[in-house]
DNA sequence: ATGATGCACACT
DNA sequence: GTGTGCATCATG
């Protein structure tokens, strides 16, 4: 009997916007390709392709002399198991990419050349002795604990179905990282993982290192600052089971270790938990998911939940755990609120005075430029007024070719007003402030003073921020121009003053958050100043100060804050009241996108879902960038299970249709809508 | 995404 | 009769 030659075939999926899989032979002799990459012939190329399954029978309807062949097998051993899969396959159907686009984003691209080891190599000196909890702090490392022991949560949203939800709700400095440590030990020692997530910008040396001597051999971090083939080998030493703890970014949500049992998130609100690319996914809804299916335990916390978070807690599906008091006692400073009305340039008399008296005290000053300049928005210096979109609430951006102010959301448009409509002033109309404008004054009001400037146009080279805060550390300069990076790691001893240049410049953006992240920061800020300097000082000057949020931020008055955010996005039927998808449409040429955003619209309107509705089309806030023609269409409803399906079904017949040289990116639950 | 293909129109 | 631009199509 002549045997029959053994043929063996795969089906792989690659990192492209394809809703396809592509079956190849493969090796026959092998071992088992299943989570493997390998490099195989594509079209013209040679592509990295990630295996999804191993098959005997080649699929009916395809012409076996059309199979190609494997070209080599990139991994020794499977990248990720079933259970990795499956969470690919929801990351693709939850942000509506390819399953190969899911896979490229969750997996390492290295290909594990390097012997790079975080901590394996130190000797573990776990011997130290930890701080002793509060009894808040006990109460709530009991609440977590206890947490494990209860049935998960049924009868609530969809995502955070079978997962254990927790908040530690408290205030900098109420130690907050020591009841996460003291969970995470915990877990660890009934032998389950965990995944200990931290913003981008947090994740420092000084928390590398405090984890390492925390946790010792067991523990590993998986940043952006790591070679692909670092963070690859770090993979494997995570799948292996090895490593039981991982500390790292959003992306360390995908860390595939073993029995997983509590997920901890610092810092809830930052924006860096959403991925800027596609898929363009959120941590949080990520590690929810990951929990629900594991039945494991996520733990957030902040001083200053989103908006979102805080609504789950009110309802009872997140438990709010609350760290009132400050460890080291002490109450947080005052926060001194000034009006930057009518004051020429951007520095009001009070600030100066105290950077002036700060400097005279052999002490540092800290101003914050809260956003960087962007739109032109219209204001009114005599009574604060600002012209807002009457559908959205959002701010309207001056068209200085069209001569019109125009909501970036919907659309609307109005010529602008000579003078103001509320107080009729001809003290209106469009401002902004630059973040050099800034450094200038200041320069020029302290020629004296040694001023550093740090922000994104600054800092853009690696690791140059971490430079700059030592030396502004060591006393190398007195003031420090800062954005929120700065804000982070800010435990300055030296420091005596932060004063917030403009804390209403994020509010004028034409975005629902804009009050949300305006309202966090001057918290925050003012959190940081008082735990770090007692004797310190917080101005926060404003073009409105009877603005409440201003008010409800200046006073700490956090519910006060929660409550009329919320009840305005109810009004507005906004998230977390409703829930977005986003589309953006991109081209070199305008009238190219113009019609696609069209077809798109005309798409969506026809597929709408009953009680959604759609904001736009519209140019997007920042029309143009980088030469490209930008335009969104947001599709907004109150069920995500009925947009998904309209979105898939758009998506589809827009792509047999589509023109070339127009992008269209898809943003599911968009954090930001510039 | 990316590159090959096929067709329309222009021009040496 | 060949060369450029652009829409269309397939990738195993």
């Amino acid at each position: 009997m002549a045997a029959v030659p053994p043929v063996r075939y795969v089906d792989m999926v690659f990192d492209l916007p394809l809703h396809q899989v592509f079956t190849y032979q493969i090796d026959p002799k092998g071992a088992s390709a299943f989570g493997k990459r390998v490099m195989a012939p594509f079209g013209r190329h040679e592509c990295l392709g990630y295996i999804i399954e191993e098959r005997a029978e080649a699929p009916q309807g395809l012409a076996p002399e059309a199979i190609k062949t494997v070209r080599r097998v990139v991994d020794s051993a499977p990248l990720f198991d079933r259970e990795g899969l499956a969470l690919a396959q929801w990351i693709a159907g939850y942000y509506l990419c390819s399953l190969g686009q899911a896979l490229a984003v969750m997996i390492p691209s290295g290909r594990r050349t390097g012997t790079y080891s975080t901590f394996a190599d130190i000797e573990d000196e776990m011997t130290q002795r930890f701080p002793e909890l509060s009894p808040e702090q006990q109460a709530a490392l009991a609440s977590i604990l206890a947490s494990f022991q209860e049935a998960p949560l049924k009868a609530v949203p969809s995502a955070a179905a079978g997962c254990r939800l927790l908040y530690l709700y408290g205030i900098t400095g109420s130690g907050k990282t020591e009841v996460f440590l003291r969970a995470a030990e915990q877990v660890l020692q009934a032998g389950k993982s965990v995944i200990y997530l931290v913003p981008e910008i947090s994740l420092t040396h000084q928390t590398v290192e405090a984890i390492r001597s925390r946790f010792g051999s067991i523990a590993a971090t998986l940043h952006s600052g790591m070679s692909p083939s670092a963070r690859l080998t770090e993979w494997v030493r995570i799948q292996s089971g090895e490593i039981r703890i991982v500390v790292g970014p959003r992306s360390a949500v995908f860390a595939p270790v073993r029995d997983l049992g509590l997920i901890i998130m610092d810092e809830e609100q930052d924006g860096s938990y959403k991925s800027g690319n596609t898929p363009r996914y959120h941590a949080r809804q990520v590690a929810m998911h990951r929990c629900s299916v594991t039945g494991s335990c996520l733990v957030m916390g902040s001083a200053t939940p989103s908006v979102e978070a805080w609504k789950l807690m009110e309802e009872g599906t997140i438990r709010r755990l609350s760290l009132t008091r400050r460890l080291a006692g002490g109450s947080l400073p005052a926060i001194e609120q000034v009006s930057l009305a009518h004051t020429q340039g951007c520095l009001t008399r009070e600030l100066k005075d105290e950077i002036r008296k700060t400097a005279q005290m052999g002490r540092q000053s800290i101003l914050f430029l809260n956003r960087r300049g962007f739109a032109y928005f219209y204001h009114c210096r005599a009574c604060g007024y600002e012209l807002t979109c009457r559908h959205c609430s959002v701010s309207l951006t001056y068209h200085k070719s069209k001569g019109r102010a125009i909501c970036h959301y919907c659309g609307y448009q109005t010529p602008p007003p000579k003078a103001c409509p509320q107080c009729g002033s001809l003290e209106a109309g469009y401002t902004g402030f630059g973040t050099e404008l800034i450094e200038e004054e200041v320069r020029r009001t302290f020629p004296d003073l040694r001023i550093y400037r740090a922000d994104a146009d600054t800092t853009s080279r690696k690791g140059s921020l971490e430079e700059t805060l030592t030396l502004f550390k060591a006393g190398s300069f007195d003031i420090l121009l800062g954005t929120q990076m700065v804000a982070k790691g800010l435990n300055f001893p030296a420091v005596r003053l932060v004063g917030v240049i403009s804390a209403d410049t994020g509010l004028h953006l034409p975005d629902f958050r804009a009050a949300e992240r305006t309202f966090s920061l001057i918290v925050q800020v003012a959190g940081r100043a008082g735990r770090y300097f007692p004797d310190g000082r917080v101005i926060v000057q404003t073009l409105r100060p009877q603005d409440p949020i201003i008010i409800r931020a200046c006073t700490l008055d956090l519910e006060g804050f929660y409550a009329a955010e919320l009840a305005q996005r109810k009004v507005l039927g906004f998230p977390p009241y409703t829930r977005l998808i986003r589309f953006t449409i991109r081209s070199k040429e305008e009238s190219r996108a113009d019609r696609a955003i069209e077809n798109l619209a005309t798409l969506a309107s026809l597929l709408l879902p009953a009680h959604a509705d759609m904001l736009g089309p519209a140019e997007c806030p920042i029309g143009i960038i980088g030469g490209n023609y930008r335009r969104q269409l947001i599709l907004r409803g109150p069920s995500m299970r009925d947009l998904h399906q309209a979105a898939r079904t758009i998506l589809t017949r827009y792509e047999t249709g589509k023109d070339s040289r127009v992008y269209l990116e898809v943003d599911v639950d968009p954090v930001s809508l510039l």
